[in-house]
DNA sequence: CAATCCGTTGGTAGCGCTGTCAATGTTTGT
DNA sequence: ACAAACATTGACAGCGCTACCAACGGATTG
């Protein structure tokens, strides 16, 4: 008996073939490079899948092919707005590629990261994008035997697995801060929230530009390993104030505490900036229009997406950039919630 | 020549199956229904396993079995708060079952969502969760095809594709201005972006009410199709206000614009609610912090994406919900920005 | 004019796993 | 004690596609 359409009701390539009149393989080979086809039969098969409704079976593709059309993607948060852009970024560079995106969340976990790691290595992804810089060994182990591009994002640091595209934090809050201590301001406290690694090196960001300036007192700081919300902002900024009651400035470890303590101000009736001069960090889309306008640093959070996006498909394409570690930097938005001291 | 560990490198079912002295298919039930095999066996195959460090072929899995562990997710924004609530009740509610999710984006386009749509059914996923109920014709028979559960959220409505989790946008917007009414404001504006389907019900829930209170005035209505922001919320209020200057409250089709009206309000020194009555939609997390607390209708994002998951995952093991059609219902957050009127 | 090359096409043989069904032991009921 | 029911295991035969290599014809070359 001739085997033909046999469990699944589906239409299979040799259908396809079959109507067309070409073999399977030559059928096989207008989807994944119809220029290697003579016109003639590019054709015929084009009009055969259409007619058919063919729809390539890409667990079978996989299994023949010994790969799979798939970037990993491996972010620690859904809800904090900085990776909605990211993602945004990521999903942007893939569209029109043959990829696809597979997210995962590790939630600020890098025991969950080592989980889900193993986990994308079962689907032999073509490229990983992963958040940070401080996976576990094992972690890296993983990365390191899955043969395939990395990218690692949101920071740079020495010794890339792979490729990675991000910003010194470190270096942004400190230009954060050495903005404050420019206009005047000298007492001034730092706020955060979560404190993942990132977080972390804004606060040393924070701390060496206080450093410098002589201006460091402990009592200045307010962080807890709560993640970040605009409440929390006005809730670490009173309790702050109840500690340090002559701060004068505030700079925020992100642009939710920054709301969050502009809103506890306005509660106070402590003007920004004349009372109480606001700084926070990545520039979301509200603190342009706040009021009054906060200052923050803007990074680059779409083009970090799309960027390792880039990459890793070049790399897939065994285009590997030549300078794997790519800057993208920061820009500090100036604006009326840091306005110089009163003298 | 004894064919072994053929192409790639990876260990195979088969290896670890020798080790473990018990044929393939033994090997096989182990890492799909452990309870199947004897005790004995199921150790010493747990350990041959983990001595190979054997990672299942997905591919091939899927090939075999003629399905996947695969839920699509629908969704139209990455951008947008709403929708990172309702990801991360997914996400957590798939998390611990064996299906992964995968995501993608329609940006809004309903062509773009059948085109995706048309992707998906290449993967065969066990499941399907699609924002909202305003399918195309092409969209709604892919998904006939597809012969998986599939949930529509966000909204409820009737002759659901398969199963609903959702609320109406209709009856919350009209409870929300309903409420305003009740408060004693008159010349109630609206303003709303995007103008995606929901955002048109919750249109539709204001001129009811406004009809219904005989209070409707087309003047009041500021609408656009530009995506929304906090930014827009600002600019829309203030089109809105130089069309209609006598209006003492408004009703923002979604808590970003809501923002930007109590930002536009302060430039303005105009005080609210005294001048200016506010109320939002969704309640996201800033609302009860802005001062004063901004009055908003709650919708339940995160349990919406769970009940989704934990729908489709019943259905996908044969336990189809009773009715298939789940109203999350609202609930009116009353806060000081609606506060009564002065007589 | 033979030798060589290239572009195009097809045949064969799996990719690694699981569905089906039969075979084997093991317990239960009468 | 014997049949019947159950639990456990294995053999076989693909799932739909592509890698690899060979074959073919026509164009190009010396």
């Amino acid at each position: 008996m001739e085997r033909k359409r046999a469990k699944s009701g589906e239409i299979r390539l040799t259908e396809v073939a079959k109507l067309a009149g070409v073999s399977p393989i030559t059928a096989s080979r207008f989807f994944r490079n119809p220029e290697a086809l003579s016109p003639s039969k590019r054709e015929r098969v084009a009009s055969a899948a259409k007619e058919l409704g063919y729809v390539p079976n890409l667990a079978a593709r996989a299994l023949a092919s010994q790969r799979t059309e798939v970037i990993g993607v491996l972010i620690p948060s859904l809800t904090n707005n900085v990776f909605s852009d990211v993602l945004r970024g990521i999903y942007d560079a893939s569209e029109g590629s043959r990829y696809s995106i597979q997210l995962a969340n590790t939630r600020y976990s890098i025991l969950q990261e080592e989980q889900l790691l193993r986990l994308f290595q079962a689907q032999k992804p073509a490229g990983l994008i992963v958040t940070g810089i401080d996976q576990t060994a094992e972690s890296r182990a993983v990365m390191e035997a899955m043969n395939c591009p990395i990218a690692q994002i949101m920071e740079i640091g020495p010794d890339p697995v792979d490729m990675m595209v991000g910003f010194s934090h470190q270096d942004a809050e400190f230009a954060a801060v050495s903005h404050l201590v420019t206009q005047g301001f000298q007492r001034i406290g730092f706020v955060g929230a979560q404190m993942d690694p990132r977080m972390q090196r804004r606060f040393g960001g924070y701390r060496e530009a206080m450093k410098a300036a002589s201006l460091f007192d402990p009592r200045l700081i307010m962080t807890t390993s709560v993640p970040t919300s605009i409440t929390l902002g006005g809730t670490l900024f009173a309790d702050l104030l109840s500690r340090a009651p002559d701060i004068d400035a505030v700079s925020c470890g992100n642009d939710d505490l920054a709301l969050g303590v502009l809103f506890e101000c306005q509660r106070r009736h402590l003007s920004v900036p004349e009372d109480m001069a606001i700084i926070g960090f990545n520039d979301l889309e509200f603190m342009a229009s706040a009021v009054p306008p906060l200052t923050s640093v803007r990074t680059n959070r779409y083009e970090m997406g799309r960027s390792a996006v880039t990459m890793v498909l070049a790399a897939i394409e065994g285009n590997h950039p030549p300078e794997p570690v790519v800057d993208l930097g920061f820009q500090l938005m100036v604006r009326q919630s840091s306005s110089p001291r009163r003298p």
